[in-house]
DNA sequence: TTCGCTTGTGACAGTTCCATGACAGGGCTC
DNA sequence: GAGCCCTGTCATGGAACTGTCACAAGCGAA
């Protein structure tokens, strides 16, 4: 695998230097920018595997940016990790829901950086890129954001939205119940398990009226898996 | 993939508990050890993936326990991480050329700690790791969690799915009753051996119907072996 | 063959695990 | 602020699984 290279938004060159030779010395290629036009300039040449951006930039908020990106179609699978100096947690759930895949508060070290890095672009990897999946008569439109059986538009609350997303990019493996909240929760809210339960049930119910074969199954004492083939 | 065993030795029962609290929610195997003594018995029925110690123990410091693990043939490949409350580079650097794989300095959040651990293990697996077992007609792919013979499935209890991944993984060998209650059941559990030969029953009962031999078979006053050549 | 020991088998009770419905709190919209 | 949706937690009931036992069956040696 080639270097990842990695974007830094960021107007302060003291950070923007110190997170580069940080993030240079574990391996990364990194370009940097100093406010949210010259990100946007860079992202086309560039085409960053993951971006760190600054929540406070010059022209524009990191927040707006990072929306913008998620937004837009050839962006929008890039992850990005915001900056922040407010470590109120409103400001992180605000991050969080402008699409940002990870929050880091200043200050912050090194080595919290690349961990989260490396967690960000673990989570990211595997995604099949794809837009849509489909299964079996499910169809799952990640762009709108649209779930259907067939004719049928499915409702699903968000939590319910993204276990099926995941599920469905990642069919016939069993996940533990720890595993579903690390990857569909996030790695660090602290939920109890049996909560995993409740939202397979939500899914499931929104789910069978549509169709014929349980496609979320049990396997007890084990986790949950994906398939459309019967168990 | 089964889930992935991690010893952890460290004698503060808290740090160990909190650990082993979120190893376990993100679907590893966890057992516990206080000390060097008990790291070393435990190593030998745990074998586990991945080894977290401690840099302060009781009756030995973790960097020589470490040390002493590199050295062993049998033990040498499994990948440690060393946990210190020392930031020191200097001793950074000495657990890592004790033969650690990494470090990582207290405090740490469950996030990097999963982070590295994760980096580990991957760095540690044998490239084609094989999810997939096959023999004779049996197949048991352990990322589905599914057996199947041709194209039938054919259902088992955890300890009986356990027991044949366990079986099909060791091949051609003869595996008494305790043996297989500490590499199937776990080394610390206390269960009668006779509930073994109950299980091997069970198990037996779910896959005959489905094939013409005798996979497991009963090896006289020495225990059980599984294997595709006809005793 | 008979005895002694090992293994197979069916039954059973206790435990664990999972599905389900209910509910309270929080956030958002109007 | 009222109403609505979403979320996480809990209590409950039932199903599945587990470990043990008692007895039957098998095997080997004398």
């Amino acid at each position: 695998m080639t270097a990842k290279r990695i974007l830094i938004v960021e107007d302060e060159k003291a950070i923007r230097d110190m997170v580069a030779f940080g993030l240079r010395r574990a391996g990364y290629e990194v370009r940097e920018a100093e406010d949210c036009r010259e990100a946007r300039a860079r992202i086309v040449d560039v085409r960053p595997d993951l971006m760190l951006v600054d929540w406070m930039l010059p022209d524009m908020s990191g927040l707006e940016l990072t929306r913008s990106l998620k937004r837009a179609k050839d962006t929008e699978e890039i992850p990005v990790i915001m900056l922040t100096a407010r470590a109120e947690e409103q400001d992180k759930v605000g991050g969080l829901e402008g699409g940002a895949d990870d929050y880091i508060t200043k200050p912050f070290s090194p080595r919290e950086l690349l961990a989260r890095i490396q967690a960000v672009l673990r989570r990211a990897a595997p995604a099949g890129a794809a837009d849509v999946v489909e299964a079996d008569g499910l169809r799952l439109d990640d762009s709108s954001h649209r779930v259907s059986a067939g004719e049928r538009e499915i409702a699903l609350g968000p939590t319910e939205y993204r276990l099926l997303h995941f599920f469905m990019t990642h069919p016939e493996r069993v996940f533990s119940r720890g595993q579903l909240l690390d990857r569909v929760w996030g790695g660090n809210t602290y939920v109890e398990e049996r909560t995993v339960d409740v939202h397979i049930r939500r899914l499931r119910k929104a789910l069978e009226p549509f169709l014929l074969e349980r496609l979320v199954q049990t396997v007890r004492g084990a986790g949950y898996r994906f398939s459309t083939r019967d168990a």
